[in-house]
DNA sequence: TTTCTTTATCGTATATTTACGATAAGCGAT
DNA sequence: ATCGCTTATCGTAAATATACGATAAAGAAA
């Protein structure tokens, strides 16, 4: 934002759009799916499988750590990320809540 | 993106993150709201609810449009936004598709 | 201790987003 | 035809996002 105006909207559109910014970016819905097909949370074959520099990952990382929409520890050599599961859960509610509380008004034909 | 590199995911990882892009600005999330609220049509009342200029408004308009999530028509005086419903099902099923997806494995309790 | 491997961070370039004021475009009313 | 109202678009400034290579940091392995 240009400038700082995110004081003036509600607290739940703000989260909202910022879980929202999250997913807003191929790369980082990749990371996710990756990160959801293990069972184990040893991820550093995240890069391996991404199309992007390794630098580049890693900012996307931080950016969805930052995000609440996944958990990451490192240690030395080796990291270890895997999803957030409770704040997953919280966008999804939110997502869902959003989109019955818009919708349920019946679609009306104006247009 | 610096460089264009949305050739190198896949689709519906592409449009998902257009999708969710759509509503990464809370200004954006109020609109949606907002025409969700209304049963008619003729919303010109938009841009005197939220806390933007009328040209900041107009632009956050047509980005849900070219995504989207809105209709519109234009005629002269008057404007006539209104949510496009089938998309948004679309999205919302993209969007419980997706979490489905990454959280089907039960939380494991590495990290 | 030195080396290797992995990951984060820094520096930087470029693109995109966000915002606003000013202006244009278009219809209705006078 | 002119004026007024509403909305889109243009021009522009500033902030953010995206990407990469280079470098640092830190444990593992030798």
């Amino acid at each position: 934002m240009a400038l700082n105006k995110k004081a003036k909207f509600a607290t739940d559109q703000n989260r909202l759009a910022s879980y929202a910014r999250a997913i807003a970016h191929p790369a980082r819905v990749a990371i996710l799916q990756t990160l959801g097909e293990k069972t184990s949370c040893i991820c550093g074959e995240i890069v391996e499988v991404m199309p992007l520099a390794q630098s580049t990952v890693s900012q996307h990382l931080k950016e969805l750590k930052d995000a609440g929409l996944i958990k990451g520890e490192i240690e030395g050599p080796r990291s270890c990320y895997c999803l957030h599961y409770e704040n997953l859960k919280e966008m999804a509610g939110l997502l869902q809540g959003f989109f019955d509380e818009i919708t349920e008004t019946a679609p009306h034909d104006a247009c």
